[in-house]
Parts: C-alpha cells; structure tokens; sequence
DNA sequence: TTGAAAGCGCTACCAC
DNA sequence: GTGGTAGCGCTTTCAA
C-alpha cells in the first residue's frame, strides 16, 4: 500500500540530469531542439518507464494556477443542471481544465461556503448559477473570474450568460395566443432573489393582459414536482375562479407538476386544457400528449459560458455584457 | 485585481506571533488549554479581521490528504447518476470533504485518464461507477482506497456498493409472473463488460425459460432513449416472432426507449402489452400509463459507497466483500 | 507556551 | 543546454 509517488527527482536520477531539467524538457514538448536530444530522449524514456505523473497539487502549489474551474449549481438532480454540467465539463475539459462542481441546493449559505472554499482550493475560475448573492463579491474581490449562468444576480454585475428570458416568456405567450389561448395560470418555482422568472412573466405579459392571467402559483425551489402538482390541482380545483385555458410551467419541475395535476383531475390535453412550458426535459416528449415547450439552448449557453470564463483567465477583463441566448419553440401537441 | 491571499504569516505578524502559532492554534481549536489565553485570542481577531481562508493546496502538498474525493461516473447528464451524486456529496460533504467528479461518457480509456489525473491531483480516495476495468489497478497500486458503485468490475476484485441485480431480476421476473405474464421481450443497455445486466437476466432466468424469453435487444451506453425505443419497435414490427405479453427494460433509458416504441405502435399498456423495468426514473410516474419498476435504493447506496471509502481512509482494508442492496417494487399500472 | 527550521514537489530564474 | 537555488504556504518536528 501506500507506493511513495514517484517524483521528477526520481526520473531525473535514473536520467541522470537534474529534476528541473526534467521540467523543462516535458513541460515545453516542443522545444526539443534547445536540448540535447540524448537527454530527452533519457528522460522521456525513464518518465513513462517509470510511470511518472507530476504532481498537480505541488504545481497547483509553484504556478499559482490549478487548472481547475470551480462549478457551484443549484442542484445536480435536476437534468437540467445535469446536462449543463456534462456539456461545460466536455468543453473546459478539451481546454486542459477540470471541473469542481458543488451543489447548493439553492441554499444561499451554502453557496458562500462553496465559494470560499473553492477560492482557498485555488480554482482558477467560477462558474455560477447562483442561489443568491451570497459570496459573490468575495469571489470577485480575491481577483478571481466569475461567469454566472441562468440566473443573473441582482446587484453584483458579474459576467452572464443564459436564456433570453424575457424573449422566452414571450415566444411562449405568442404560442398560446397562437393556439388561441385566451386565459392562463401560471406556475413557476422561484428560485432565489433572481430576475430569471420575473423576465419570463414579463415576456409573457407582452402577450397578455393581467386580466388574462387568471393566477400565478409560486413554489420554493426545493420542494419537487409533487408539490407543484398540488398547487395546480388547488388552483384548477377553485370554482370560484373562471378556469384558464391553459396552464404554463416556468420551469421543468412546474411544467411537469402542472401535468401530473391536470391529469389526475381526468382533464383531456388539450381538449379541455392546454399545457406548455419554459425549459425542455426528457420526459415532455414521452407524455400523452407530448407537452410543448420553450427550450433553453443548453449546449450553446454551456459552451458561451465556459468560453467567456477562459477566456477572462487571459485577456484581463470580460464584457460585462450579459449574453443572452433565445429560445426555440418545440411544437408538440399540447396546446 | 489579483488581490494577494491572506496567508498565516500575515496572521502572525498583526498578532505578534510565528506563522507555526497560527497554524497549531488554529487547527487545535479543542486544545487552548495548551496556550497562552491572550496569544489565542490575538490570532483569532487576526485571523477573522483579515478573513484568512488558509490555503487549501499548500496544506495539501504538506500533509499529503487533499480532503478531496474523486467521484467518476458514466454520464452525469442521467438523472440516475445525478441523484446518486447528489446524495453522495451531501454524504461527504458532512465529513469534511469535497467532490472532484468526471464524466466517462462510458469511455474506458477516458476513465483512466481521469483516475491517473485524480491521484496527480492529490485525491484521497476514489468512488467509480466503472465503464471497464481501465485504470482502476493504477489506482489501487497507488495506494488510493477505491470504491466501485452501482457496477462491479470483471477482474479487479475491488469494495462495491450496489442493487442486488440478481434479486431485482428475480423481483421484476415475479412481478411479471404474478400479473399473469408468459413470454417477455427484454430490451437493455450494455455497459462496459460488467456483470450488471448479465445478472439482472439471470435473476429474470430464475423466474422465465429460456423459451418464454422470446428476444433480448442490446444497445450501447451511449445511445439516447430513442435508439432504444427504435430496437424495441423493429422487435415488436417482426412478425415472424411471437409478441411477448410484456417488454422488460434493464434500465431507466431502456424502458422509456420501450414505452415510446410501444406507444407510437398504437398499442396500449397493459392491455395489449405490459411493460416493466428496473430503475425508477421521475417520467415513469407520469407515463400513461404509470410504469412499474424495481426500484434502486439510490440513497442507501450512495451512503454506504460513501461511507465505506471514508472509513478505509482511516481504517487500513475494506472487506472485499460486496455489498449489495436490494431492490423494491413498485407497483404502477403497467402491467 | 512559543519560535525556528525543514520540507512536501514543483518550476522560474540565474548562473555557467 | 543544463545545474543549482529558491520559494510557493503550510504543518511538523525539535529546541528553548
């Protein structure tokens, strides 16, 4: 057990040169020609004989650069962040870095002590999508880039890349009238103190009098699509209210929580009620009736948000300029 | 920009004391009996007026544990995986540590390259959900605890934690029976050259002949749902085979990849054909009908995983013994 | 009870 | 072209 590393020293001694000759040769691949091609060659062939892997922590220590991104997301259940995460991962990957990922659980504490601790792991950059605030400046302020995704911070301006929401709330509202809603209910799970929903409703209003929509239903963005579904069914259940034409989920969890209550209350989609959302999930497709939605461009938010991050890890400073990417509509048939 | 950490040394000097006073008093909070009232107390203040976050890598490269896990898995992007990962950094987390997690893509030399760069980086030890065998020696010869989840590799007799594939196989086999079922068709997704499936069919074997499995379709892992549900259409098209009564998938992309197939045939569920599998997944409630499955204990899992490696941290040998959980059913309303 | 020194493994710099 | 030295920030001896 416990097998001592093996160590450039060690490679060095059975090359017989010294261990910073070591570094340099495998370091700088390719710049051969300034060495001896001897002693490459020897210390090439002592590295991979003996199986050397230099130690990331001890140059993480020396360069003051770990080659690790710290990731802190709401939550890695959700396949929303679960697809996210796998398409950064790829793309930092490809670019010589790794990933630390931290889930909060849209705890805003949490996502501080996440935060700190990282910056003490010395990640070389964070990427965000944050629960709150919290933790934010300081990351900022220890010099560090900082990208969020999805959700953009209130008061910290920090780079941003995520859906155009407002945009999205709109293509959707447009979809419904489209589909000749007249009246909908709005379901949403509010996440944080963020702007993400209140864009999406803003779109949505574009489109809609207040007076078309016949109520909003909020959730805590940790209960599960159970919860939402009681919510809707309490709403459709109310007499005392005229019923919508269709209901709209703001997120997956709602749009999927919505369904569940729409069925169980033996409504026919959409004969009797119409049924769309914002973000697409694997099961929309699978449903009866396959449920329309607004979906996110996922792999191009996640590949605009990395590249911005590493890209401030050289240049000295990103646009403040949020990017924001549009929607597309998946028609299905539940409208 | 750049802000220059906080280090003990600067802690020292604005409490008048050695770096090595910080360090030890810090990091013995039980032991201030040990010092000076007042030497505490200054370093402290220090401590939290300059909010000094001691460096995580320097601390590393001293004391050789990075208090920091690997967690390598096939595709996080799969709920499957993201809630066995979720719970299982909750797990850690509790004890202090953090999660490093790589994504596979079901590549086996992908996975080596992450173990060898896990140990380079200074990881304590190492939970893999195994996409082959690669690697995975290395890592033990260095010396690093290794834990295999939710599959269990062919040579290397390593510690695991998973389903009990041969009891959920069985439990899915007599579920089936018991609703009256006499031939299956059984859809799945292989893996690496694990014996997951293998046993998963065997358990199934225990309960159906040879002669009631009327065909079994193999994909790989890295086909989405809809492959799947094109293998299962193209069986069902067949009409020089019996049709089953029932389509069993061995996993969660397999039985919506069946459910799919079936539905766009225009057969209903269980009517014309049942359909079970195991893995729960959140779309198998909502289908139409609900699936039934054999559900994984996901959490029990992920804690004993977590909790078997932290303890061969400490401890010197974890048994080899593996253990295996087993499955629950449960009973939707498709079969 | 505290200070001083050493050293983890690496790489940047300065000699030669 | 290559060797030597220093030092990243921490913790762990050993001395006092």
């Amino acid at each position: 057990m416990a097998i001592p590393p093996i160590t450039a020293r060690d490679v060095g001694r059975m090359a017989g040169v010294h261990p910073s000759t070591v570094s340099r040769v495998l370091n700088r691949a390719f710049d051969h020609h300034r060495y001896a091609p001897d002693t490459v060659q020897r210390i090439h062939d002592a590295a991979t004989k003996l199986g050397y892997q230099p130690s990331a922590v001890a140059r993480a220590m020396r360069t003051g650069k770990s080659m690790t991104l710290g990731l802190v997301v709401s939550d890695i259940a959700n396949p929303f962040f679960g697809e996210l995460t796998s398409h950064i991962e790829r793309h930092v990957l490809a670019r010589g870095y790794r990933l630390m990922i931290c889930n909060t659980w849209e705890n805003p504490d949490l996502q501080a002590d996440f935060l700190a601790d990282l910056i003490a792991r010395g990640v070389d950059g964070l990427l965000v999508t944050p629960a709150g605030a919290e933790g934010l400046d300081k990351a900022r302020d220890a010099g560090l880039p900082v990208v969020t995704i999805d959700r953009q911070t209130s008061h910290a301006k920090l780079p941003h890349v995520g859906l155009d929401n407002i945009q999205a709330g709109r293509l959707l509202g447009q979809q419904l009238r489209h589909h000749g809603c007249q009246r909908i209910g709005i379901m949403m799970v509010i996440a944080g103190h963020d702007a993400m929903l209140s864009n999406r409703i803003k779109g949505l209003r574009d489109i809609f009098d207040d007076d078309d929509i016949v109520w909003i239903e909020t959730m805590h963005p940790t209960g599960s699509h159970h919860e939402a579904s009681q919510r809707v069914l309490a709403r459709l259940s109310d007499m005392s209210q005229p019923r919508p034409d269709a209901v709209v989920g703001l997120t997956n969890h709602s749009t999927l929580g919505a369904y569940q209550a729409i069925r169980s209350l033996g409504l026919s989609i959409p004969d009797d009620i119409g049924l769309a959302g914002v973000d697409d999930f694997a099961a929309a497709a699978l449903l009866s009736p396959p449920v329309s939605v607004v979906a996110q461009p996922l792999e191009q938010i996640a590949i605009a948000a990395a590249d911005l991050l590493l890209q401030s890890l050289h240049d000295s400073d990103p646009s403040p300029q949020p990017e924001l990417l549009p929607g597309t509509w998946v028609e299905r048939s539940s409208l």
